[in-house]
Formats: structure tokens, sequence, C-alpha cells
DNA sequence: TGGGCGACTGATAACGCTATCATAGAGACG
DNA sequence: CGTCTCTATGATAGCGTTATCAGTCGCCCA
């Protein structure tokens, strides 16, 4: 009966709340979109109004009228799946309450000419801002063509704050540090380190507070840095390499989880067992780190979080944009925490 | 020079282009859709206007004038990351150009209550039509529920044609069948397979598919069939189980890549060389499969295509119910391939 | 007690597009 | 040569929302 109104028809709209509840369409619009200038007994009534017909606002003439169009684009170059569909999902979220559109552009990394096609296709492609994801905010020439384009952008999960833009972050380094000091709480004292792709700012950032509370902590420990490119290929090179010496790390922390399951892989191929006799941890918890067995130790990134702050961030700016105001960037970091699973243990010299 | 009319103020309207032309908005917005009745001079005035300005039309005016406002939902379960997101990434870049919108719906997967809340969100949330993907399609009391409130919708990926809906897959049992063909065709004659989830009709399906390769390809092989779960974690207990015997496989087929790739793990903790002493081969050819090493062989799954195809398919009908007409279900079969990579090799028999 | 000031509500006019119908020519035909 | 048909184009009227401004109260303070 409530949904009564409906039925192959057209849906509710704001003036069928209004007549029902016996006011304006507008007091129904102020209503919905949570103004202050109600009275409680309209708003009661509006409401009930509102349930009684199943009304949802049309998203299409509300960015019509409010003379908002604001379409997001989000190029990405090829970040693992899980990090993309983690991110999609929080911006959809988001976006989706808003009323506005996501443009995906596809980007192949690294190749200059794709990257600037991709950008011109954003910025001629009438998008009101830009969410720079992994590798491409910490691109200088990316950067600097929004910046000088004048779209609204939000740099998401970069390794430090570059100014002129905001970003939406963790902190890398204080990560590490905090993941590097449990590996010693745990009694390591030799320990392996990959590092990420040196064109992102995070990895430096994360080998920054690898070694920061070695330095701090244990500075007699015994350290290995091997270099990674945050994919599963460069973990097995590495762990290959961590792995072959006789002298061998007890205990390796990667600087993302693909690198990390792929160190899991080469100490299986080696008849090691995972924790007893090596520690593995990564960053990040993307999905496979529960996928794998055993489950990763790893940080936790709160990617979905973070793609929605960042969307809010923008939708902001793009707002603040078409009201002429500047908006200085903002940097927001998010907090991180420890997840620790199956793949770090205490210290137990068996193997000698 | 040419985009000088925007810095910074608004984008061009289909005024704008119509006075440069010297036409009537209405003409613009007819050349713009590709209708017919217009001229070829006027077209060309057009169609300049439009480059000189960079026109492109407001979506949400479009939407609300054509009384189109297709929103299309899209609830998911939690499939594997790397499938997730390549399906978001085709559907949004066919929608985008659409001007629809997505709206995800999270639905934690088997619990029953879930699925309805997440159902009923959807057909009051005012979407016009439902993309099912992987384990909800092939749910019945899902499809009942959508069939009765006469929304358009969409099956993605599912085993088998149910009727009712529009479906757009693979042909699983064809695709298994071609894989085991390919094992054969490599010489090995003690395989195993892992099926998948039994929630999903491609289970079956590729499971039918390598039942009937063997008999009718090879009658006298012998084959360990075990059940998994579609995840890492079933598949490294099928694994185990597969290769824990004295006498055991030299072959094994998982129905998907995540389960291979949990084979692949525990074949090398076991000491066993992929593809040397065990060839490994999956289904679907999600990012994992190129992300592990070595890479797998398996079954392309075009699930990008199949997702832009889904979509256009959604829309036509949502178009179709829009002006009453009733279209039946089409079942629409795309072709998979097979993707030889490093994980699989021709049998020897070294190890006794 | 009257002027003024808030708090609340409503009327009106966009927003940018397309559906629809009207109109103006251009041929076609008897 | 008048009417009839057909094509190309334009005028008009919304689509469902929100911005803006104009009230209408009730209440406070001088």
């Amino acid at each position: 009966m409530a949904r009564a109104s409906r039925r192959g028809g057209k849906a509710a709209t704001a003036e069928d709340v209004a007549r029902l509840a016996r006011v304006s369409p507008m007091t129904v619009s102020r209503v919905v979109n949570g103004e202050k200038n109600v009275s409680a007994s309209t708003r009661e009534a509006v409401l009930a109004a509102v349930r009684e017909l199943a009304y949802a606002p049309n998203l299409a003439a509300k960015s019509l009228a409010s003379a908002e169009q604001p379409r997001v684009g989000l190029p990405f170059a090829n970040p693992s799946a899980a990090y993309l569909s983690e991110t999609l999902v929080g911006v959809l979220d988001q976006l989706g309450r808003t009323g506005a559109q996501l443009v995906l552009v596809r980007c192949e990394a690294g190749v200059a000419n794709s990257e600037r096609q991709a950008m011109r296709q954003l910025l001629q492609g009438q998008v009101s801002g830009v969410l720079l994801t992994a590798p491409l905010g910490d691109s200088d020439s990316i950067r600097h063509e929004i910046e000088e384009a004048q779209v609204p952008a939000v740099v998401l999960g970069a390794g430090r704050f570059h100014g002129g833009l905001s970003h939406v972050r963790i902190d890398d380094q204080q990560a590490a540090y905090d993941m590097t000091r449990k590996i010693l709480d745990l009694g390591h004292r030799r320990i392996g380190f990959i590092t990420g792709h040196p064109n992102q700012t995070a990895s430096p950032a994360r080998a920054a507070g690898f070694e920061a509370a070695l330095h701090d902590l244990a500075p007699d420990a015994k350290t290995w840095v091997e270099q990674g490119y945050f994919t599963y290929q460069s973990g097995l090179v590495a762990a290959e390499r961590l792995l072959s010496g006789r002298d061998r790390p007890s205990a390796i922390f990667a600087s993302n989880d693909d690198m990390a399951a792929a160190v899991v892989s080469v100490a299986h191929r080696r008849g090691l067992d995972v924790p007893r006799d090596l520690t593995v941890v990564g960053f990040d918890d993307t999905s496979i780190a529960t996928t794998l067995w055993p489950e990763l130790t790893t940080v936790r990134q709160p990617i979905g979080e973070m793609a929605v702050e960042a969307v809010n961030l923008l939708l902001q700016q793009i707002r603040a944009r078409r009201d002429g105001v500047v908006s200085r960037p903002t940097d927001l970091v998010i907090p991180h925490t420890l997840v620790e699973r199956q793949s770090s243990a205490i210290f137990r010299d068996i193997k000698r």
C-alpha cells in the first residue's frame, strides 16, 4: 500500500510529496537536503510523506538546477586490481550520494603520450574535478598540468604532501616505523626490506620509516634492503636475493602486500615455513593479504575510507571553485592500523 | 583559441553552439544526436561550431528532458577483487558514454537478509535497471524478486541461461572442454579437477565440460575431482588433497584462477616445480593469472567486454520498457579463448 | 504598543536539454 | 497552377529540482 503510487507509473516527485504533506515543493527540498530553517512539525510531515511515497529526488534535475554537474575524472594506470576496486567502490559510494558522475580514463603507466592524452581527454571532457590515484599523483608533470588547467583535484595515497593540490593519505613513514617496531618486538634482529617502485613517493617514505625505526630501536640489527616495484614479479626477484645467501633474514618486510605474497611463495619453494622459519609482513591490507595462506600481517591502509574522504574534499573544492572561492589545499592524513595475522611470529632460532 | 569561450566560465551550451552556427538549439540537438532530418550543410555548420566551442551536452539536462533517468543498480557480493574491478571498469566506461548513473549496493554473500535489504534498496531506490553479477545472478530468489518487481535486469556471467532475464556469459562448458582438450593434447593422462562454488551455475558447467572432454577424448585417463569454492583458501585444501596421495595427477585444472594460484603455492611448498612436475591451469584470466609466477595458462573470459555488452543490453531494455514494449530476454554468449602461458607443459614422466 | 528582527514558508524563475507541434518551402501531380 | 505531401527547421513547453527573493508570522525591546 505504501508504494501504491508508483507501480509502472512515474516515480514520485517533490511535488507529489508536497501535495501530500500540504506544503510547497520548496519546503520538501529543504527537508530532504537537511537545511535548518524548517520547523519540526513541518519536517515530520514531509518526512512521513517521503516515506509514504518512497520518494527519492531525481538526481538529474538536482544537478541541473544546482548548476552542479560534478563529473569527477579518475584516470587510472594499472595499480593492483584490489587497490583499484576498493577505490572505485569507495568513490562510487560517495559520489552516488551526491548524484555526481564518474568518468574513468585508462592511462597506460609510464607511457608519457598516453598520460597526455588521458589528461587532455579529462580536462576537455568537461570534468569538474580529478582524483589522482597512486602512481599518477606522484607525477610532477601530471600535477603540473592539472594545476595549470585550474581544475580542482585531490591526490590519493601519495607518500608525502606535494603542495598545490589537496591530498588524502596515510603517514607512510610512521606506518612503516610502527610495523618495524612490531617486528623488532617479536625479537627479530635480521630483517629484510623490499622497497616499492621509485616513481611513487610512498616508497621512500616507507623505507625511511623502516630505517628510522631500526636506527632508533635496534641500531645493532642486521638489515638487507632490496629494490622492488610493488609487483608480485619484483617481489619474487627480491625475495630470491634475500633468501639465497648463506646468512638470511628471519623476517622480511615488503612495501606492499603483492610483494609480501611473492616472498611467501619463494619461502615455500625453498622449504621455509611461514611464519615458523620466516616472518613476512606486508603493507596496505588489500584483499590479497587475506587471500593468501598464511594470511598476512600487514599495515592497514583504509583505502575505501580514504576514497570517500577524497571525494568529499573534491566536491567541496568544486563547489568552492564554482562560487569563486579559492580554497587552500588540504593535507588529510588518515590513521593507519597494524593488522596482525598468521604470517608473523616470535623469532625462534631453529634453522641454523 | 578553440577553447577560448570557456576559461573559468561556464561550459558551452547548445544555445551557444546554435548562435554560432546560426541555427536553433533544436537543430543542434538533432545534429548532436545524429537524427536524420538535417541537411548536410546545416549539419556541417553545427559540427564546426561544436568543435569550435568544444561543446559537450549536459548529461543532467539531457536525461531530465528525455525523462530517461537511467540509474543502473549493481549489487555486489564479494567476488574476487580482480573480477569486480574489471566489471566496474567495463560498466562505467559504457555507462559514461550514455550519461547513466551507477548505484553500487554491497550485498553480504549468503546472508539472506542482506540480500533482501540490498534488493529492496535497489528496487525502491529508483533504479531503472539492475545488473546481476556472478553469485547473485544464480540465486533463484533474487532473480525472482527482480522479475516480480518488473525491473529490467541482465545477468552477467552465469553458467547457463536461466530464462526470464537476459544473460551475458561465455559458454563455460565448452570453455572447460577446450581447456581439458588442451591438457590432454599436452600428453597428460592423470588429471585433477577442482570445482567451483556449488551456488554458482558456472561451477557445474565447467565440471561438465571437463567430464565431457575426458569422456570423448580420453576415457582411459585417471581423474581426481575435488570440491572447491572459488577461493584461494578452498584451492589450498583441494590441492593438498590432490597432491598428498601416493599417486598424484600430473596436471590440475582449477575452476578459477584464484584456486589455480593456490595449487601453484601448494606445489611449490611440496617441492614440485610448475610446470615441470605439475601442469596447472586456471579459468577466467583475471589479473592474478599474470601476477603469479609462473603465469597461468587459463581460459580467458573477457569480463570487461561482457560488462559492456551487459550494459548495452540493459539500457536497451530500459528504453523498451519506457516505451511500453515488452522485450524478450536475450542470451548473449561471448566467445572465450585459451591463453597459454608458463604454467602448463608437455607431460614428462620424471618423478616416479 | 509599534517597529524591527528572526524564523519559517512560498512564488517564481531558471538550469540545458528534448518532445511536440507548427511552419515554411520545395517538389509532385492532376 | 492550385493543392497535397514531404522535408528541414523553428517556437514553445516542459522535465524535477534549487536559488532567490518576497512575504507572513510571532516575539522582543524600547
